[in-house]
DNA sequence: GTGAAAGCGCTAACAA
DNA sequence: TTGTTAGCGCTTTCAC
């Protein structure tokens, strides 16, 4: 394999110092045209490629962010959310040109330790959490590590402003879509949320809490239930609902991938969507779509959440001392065809 | 901020050279567990972290491995088989304690920019191309470069053998279920195929070919499309197939994703699956089973394919000498509920 | 406008 | 078993 060409050969080949062939990477305007011109036909003659690593060790900056998944050990990875926020960090990423680091961790341990190999190690310049967990262990290193980050989702401490985030209005969402339910005429609206732990789910649950609450409506326990696993989460959670001496007429459900399981169950009990059940969901991928019937879910704009994190925390990288800055990516109901107006069903009491 | 500890820190509080807490790092078998003790020990008291940079650098290794996605422009990466085979790549990767390295780019030429990047940069070890599409630039340069890399299904010249790459036996795999559906009765078989540049599609297709012609079946030119987009993709394909004078009443369909485009089209159009159509398709993801009815399908074990990718870039950075290795990850069709006998003519019974 | 030289933090010969 | 020292390839003062 052919030695590889640095700096010093093509300051050879062009007749000047490593120095000056540094500033011409840099494009610094302290060069004279001329000699940028010679230097730069030599790199090209030569095929130079600047090393990575070097550049890293001695400027002190690697020019990549850090990427921090949710344990991919159970499925909630391969919800089609992760590869949208990625898209939209990509592509800020890519227009700034900065690269992607991934974390590989399955467990929440191995995912802090990563962390601190990040940070510590330099190896990323800021890092991006995909997720909001109650009291997360990484979002208090890094935040006491006072390291460039952002999170996708809000913090669910006091530190709120103290921390730069990008959400959407979760709780005005899930508030908006249980009292179009209502309007729809439903009284008996169950909520299918996802692990609690998630600050998302807690938000969720106190929009469909307050809106029932406005409307003079009693909160059921046996309404609410919560499900970590997308697919039979989903199902499960249907089981339960519909054995119920009084089964709801509609569902606020977390993620359309758990509707998915939703309602497959329900076209297993035979029940009909949206005539015998209305179902609203949140998220809008891209095969939200492709449900039989199409269901109606809130559109959070995935890809802008990723765009507008990395946005963010490019920002903090290069001004780490102006303050933490939050924002909110509107989020749009899209009405399709699970939700509909409940009049013949007599079942519904009170 | 706290100044960063280095190595000579660590030396001169545990009274020992540099190269000697270096050692310790590698965990030489050559320094004494005395001195091993005493340099951890200072290491933790100080709070030390190995500069990764400085590693790379002195190392001419930087432990990370390269990950190129296809084109994210379309929506081709939103379908969930990316995030499970990094997923799977991740699994194998964090065992060896190699990072993960994405590619941002968005069209073909930024992604071909960002590998020479990659490479000539020194930012990656070695990439795994999660793609392999019928005469790639991007693998024929690496292939050139002599750099190491991996494919996820196979190239698609002649170079077979001197390439390494896992794939599925994908010919194999649409042979299978031709046949299966030539069983049931089927003679008018549609095959809905992705994208012709990528070497899957290929092999989807000459398995479907064969299996007909076995069956002495003549190949309708107007029961083969293909689609690049996956969602509208199966819809419109849906569209031009039963609108032909002997609409098909069977069809293969490359990908699960698209599968669900093709039902509910399909239920638009009040035809019933698999009364009025058998379906079959391929990958498996994890909503596949979430589909109404739940869709047969080949399983092709996605995770696995992405590990074992991952394995072979290992061991191909590890020994670049040894040749070029070909992996054949098993497929399994899973039946479900889109397939049926073709009993009257007429759809009937039940 | 350009050059000389001192690092960035670590590894690996070569010595001892 | 451990220390000395010369880099790895680049950036960046400080001179000129």
């Amino acid at each position: 394999m052919r030695m590889t060409v640095t700096i010093k050969d093509v300051a050879k080949a062009a007749n000047v110092a490593p120095s000056t062939v540094s500033r011409v990477i840099a494009n610094s305007p302290r060069i004279s045209e001329r000699t940028k011109e010679i230097v730069r036909g030599a790199m090209k003659e030569l095929g130079y490629h600047p090393n990575f690593n070097a550049r890293s060790l001695a400027n002190k900056s690697t020019n990549t962010i850090g990427i921090v998944m949710p344990n991919s050990a159970n499925k909630t990875f391969q919800n089609p959310f992760f590869p949208e926020v990625i898209r939209g960090i990509s592509s800020k990423a890519h227009q700034v040109e900065y690269g992607l680091y991934l974390s590989t961790g399955q467990s929440e341990d191995e995912i802090f330790e990563e962390v601190q190999h990040m940070v510590q190690g330099k190896r990323v310049d800021g890092i991006i959490l995909l997720y909001s967990r109650v009291d997360d262990r990484v979002m208090n290193y890094l935040y006491e590590q006072k390291f460039p980050f952002t999170v996708i989702g809000r913090p669910y401490d006091v530190r709120k402003r103290e921390i730069t985030y990008v959400n959407n209005d979760n709780y005005k969402a899930s508030k908006t879509v249980t009292e179009y339910l209502l309007l729809l005429g439903h009284k008996n609206i169950a909520f299918i949320g996802g692990n609690l732990d998630f600050v998302v789910t807690v938000d969720h649950m106190e929009g469909y809490r307050k809106a029932l609450y406005n409307a003079g409506i009693e909160l059921k326990d046996d309404y609410i239930v919560f499900h970590e696993e997308l697919q039979e989460g989903g199902q499960e959670a249907v089981i339960d609902l519909m054995s119920l001496s009084e089964p709801p007429t509609a569902m606020i459900v977390a993620d359309d991938i758990m509707t998915f399981g939703v309602m497959r169950m329900l076209s297993e009990m035979e029940m009909r969507v949206p005539d015998d059940v209305s179902i609203i969901s949140f998220n809008n991928v891209m095969i939200s779509e492709l449900s039989s019937p199409p269901m109606t879910t809130v559109d959070i704009h995935i890809y802008n959440l990723g765009y507008e994190a990395c946005n963010l925390l490019i920002d903090l990288i290069h001004h780490p001392d102006t303050g933490a800055k939050q924002v909110l990516i509107p989020h749009k109901m899209i009405k399709r065809q699970t939700t509909q107006k409940i009049i013949g069903k007599i079942s519904s009491s009170q």
